[in-house]
DNA sequence: TTGCGTGCAAAGGTTTTGCATGGCA
DNA sequence: TGCCATGCAAAACCTTTGCACGCAA
């Protein structure tokens, strides 16, 4: 299919050593160049986006867009192949910025529901449910009322 | 709550004037001023941005990010107020653009037992479901195979 | 040796910010 | 008159691109 040749470097080694490293979470293009930099590994910006942008059309990694914090940027997980996270959703608490996936068949018949019901086909790679994760609800509530915005 | 004083004015008004005209679809913040001065009303982007703003953290307008085209970018669609958003689900086809408000005793329940089982509280407001409507799946049938991203 | 990969810096795009001025109340 | 709103331009930001050199195969 891709006929494109492909070389391996130690730059990308690095690089994809490092998502692998942060499968658990997200992290953006800037935080895997720091990550590196703080091993010695000198790994140039330009060389990330562009290993980034393969590994995702690739299907090795998944791209979001995500805004938490100051400025809102792309961040990139690595796609563990023994989750079908294409199957399940995502919670994102917007307060602690926490990712849950969530594998519930119950879910999954929500999608058959509005696949033929609503004739709509969710793509779970780009959507996110967000809302509030529990453990950030019960401190919210301790200090009062609550706020869209931070 | 919260106790900013605001001010009426041409420009505001005329902001959120284009934005209920184009309250079927997203529109970015230079469609916007494009659409304005195309009637001859001139409005500086920066205002454009701060209205916009307001706005989203008024609940008015809702914000999305959108890939569509050449460079990504914000979006923003006016909310109706005689439909109770922060009930239904929102169904974005990111194809063509629409929003579908989804009212369903069904989803209903997922929210009840997503707050219940994964103790998750899932903001309407925020959350949108992206995918593709059947229409948009229909035309792409036709067009051949389809791919995940562009 | 071939041509993909890399690094640097510059360009590109949207969105934000600073500051003086304008205009609502 | 007081203070919010506006406009302009510059800044800030992330991301992409051009180009010469490096380095797998």
């Amino acid at each position: 299919m891709n006929s494109t040749v492909s070389y391996k470097t130690r730059q990308k080694d690095q690089i994809l050593e490092c998502l692998i490293l942060n499968k658990e979470r997200h992290i953006t293009a800037d935080e895997i160049m720091a990550s590196l930099n703080q091993r010695n590994m000198k790994v140039g910006k330009a060389t990330i986006y562009r290993y980034l942008d393969r590994l995702v059309s690739e299907g090795t990694v998944r791209k979001y867009f995500v805004e938490e914090g100051k400025s809102p940027s792309y961040q990139y997980q690595y796609v563990d192949r023994s989750e079908t996270c294409s199957h399940h959703y995502h919670l994102k608490c917007l307060d602690c910025g926490r990712l849950i996936h969530l594998d519930c068949k119950y879910l999954g018949e929500m999608d058959s529901h509005i696949k033929e019901q609503h004739d709509f086909h969710v793509d779970h790679i780009k959507t996110v449910l967000y809302g509030q994760c529990g453990t950030c609800a019960e401190q919210k509530e301790g200090e009062g009322k609550w706020r869209n915005e931070e």
